[in-house]
DNA sequence: CCATTTATGCTTGTTTATGCTCATATTATA
DNA sequence: TATAATATGAGCATAAACAAGCATAAATGG
């Protein structure tokens, strides 16, 4: 076995049980602890592991790398029911904003049923999976495209959107906390947001319920600007009054 | 078996197997393992593959395959050359701007060699490639995303485009004609062109031969505007004087 | 037609990868 | 804390792989 090619697998094992012993690795790839101890020092220098006392778990770094993989992996049965309560709401022939979110992405496969829709977004795996849809005029935004979120940001970005005039915005976000505070993780996305919701005629906040309670970075929107909160659980009491008070519609899965 | 057959083979190889040492490539190929080397030095080179003490791995560079399947393109290994000629004339630190096209996508794992890039783009898989990597700041053009050429066109992306200055911008086309004519088969891409040659330093036409002698839908260049045409295989005599003619530096994999 | 270049194969001295042993360092445990 | 158990790093030997230089044959160019 190859130099290069054992150090893909010990990756590949570290990747599934998230760390492993020196042992287990030579035995597993037939080699020597001397070797795999070798491999791993290499591997430390490149940061593509750790090395512990006895082993090695994979570095913080490549777990970043994989970001947004694991993001739109990640409670993929909870967004995939909002999408299913969101899409009711929209319309043929209508025009809609979604974000970069992984949650809006899950809504995409949805929107082949309507004859005709105009989308703009600023994210830009949204934008290549839209560009799929035969029945779906797509746009994206300019401006420098952030690699972590997926998304296109920036003055260009913003000045793009602010010409747009959608029927609909989907958006999501990283936390909803009890002052009814919409928050984001990035001063740019916040602003977007805070660009779109002036755009679209009704904003459609999409959150799984993990979102409550979360406050993050920024704050883009408060819940009066949006007009739908749409998750899959039954959030608690106060957070239902402090929607119902903030004149949003709250619809999910399970029954109020 | 010609040089470039052979890389291919070898190609095909490593992606049934993962890897392969150099003495199952020899054998394979019917040729010395002092040639499988020379092969495996120039396609490590390229980013095609890893050489490791005892053979090659296929390049795992996960980042940028998720974006798209680049082993999958078609004439891959003459892009892959085309795009080893044009990386030489790249600078640390310059602004490029690139087409959609796959040929230019061909040269992104090649980028990575650079301290620093900017890049401005109009395609949008190209972006989204280019956005895994950490050393290069990524800008994309705003406007409606169309799916057959994964590009992004319009008037916003010439308005945006028109504000860029770079220091090359990295072109392909659809066809050159005897009469000196770049040729694309879309106005839109054409006409995008036209700015990019007006705000980019040195113009790289990189070119497969096979865009040799054929005529598409609309006129998006001349040859004049080409500082470089870069292209794997010796055009004809006709067309290297044309070249020549036009003040046009023609570089290519074959000795002139 | 001859001069050059290019691709390939062969030979040789050098480098690399690996496993083994043993002294040292780290962790676990009594 | 002291002691046992385990992991580690360094040095060494060996076999395999490698780079470089040279020679030959084919392709290319004038």
């Amino acid at each position: 076995m190859l130099n290069l090619e054992r150090q893909d697998e010990i990756l590949a094992i570290l990747s599934k049980n998230r760390s492993a012993t020196v042992g287990e690795l030579a035995k597993a790839l037939y080699v020597s602890e001397a070797t795999i101890r070798r491999d791993l020092i290499e591997m430390d220098h490149l940061s593509m592991i750790r090395r512990t006392h006895g082993g090695a778990v994979l570095s913080r770094n490549t777990a970043l790398e994989s970001a947004f993989a694991v993001r739109e992996m990640t409670r993929l049965t909870q967004k995939r029911m909002i999408c299913g309560l969101a899409i009711e709401l929209i319309r043929d022939n209508s025009t809609l904003i979604l974000d970069s979110s992984s949650t809006v992405m899950a809504i995409i496969p949805l929107l082949q049923r309507f004859h005709h829709l105009t989308v703009a977004t600023y994210g830009i795996r949204t934008a290549l999976m839209l560009s799929n849809l035969k029945n779906v005029d797509v746009y994206i935004v300019g401006g420098r495209v952030e690699n972590f979120s997926n998304s296109v940001l920036g003055v260009p970005a913003n000045d793009f959107l602010a010409t747009v005039n959608a029927d609909f915005a989907l958006l999501s976000c990283s936390g909803i906390n009890s002052h009814g505070e919409i928050t984001d993780d990035s001063l740019e996305t916040a602003q977007l947001k805070r660009v779109i919701v002036q755009r679209a005629d009704k904003i459609l906040l999409l959150c799984d319920s993990s979102k409550f309670d979360r406050t993050m970075m920024n704050t883009a929107l408060r819940l009066e600007n949006a007009d739908y909160l749409i998750t899959e659980k039954k959030p608690s009491v106060e957070y239902a009054n402090l929607i119902q008070k903030n004149g949003c519609q709250l619809i999910c899965g399970e029954r109020i």
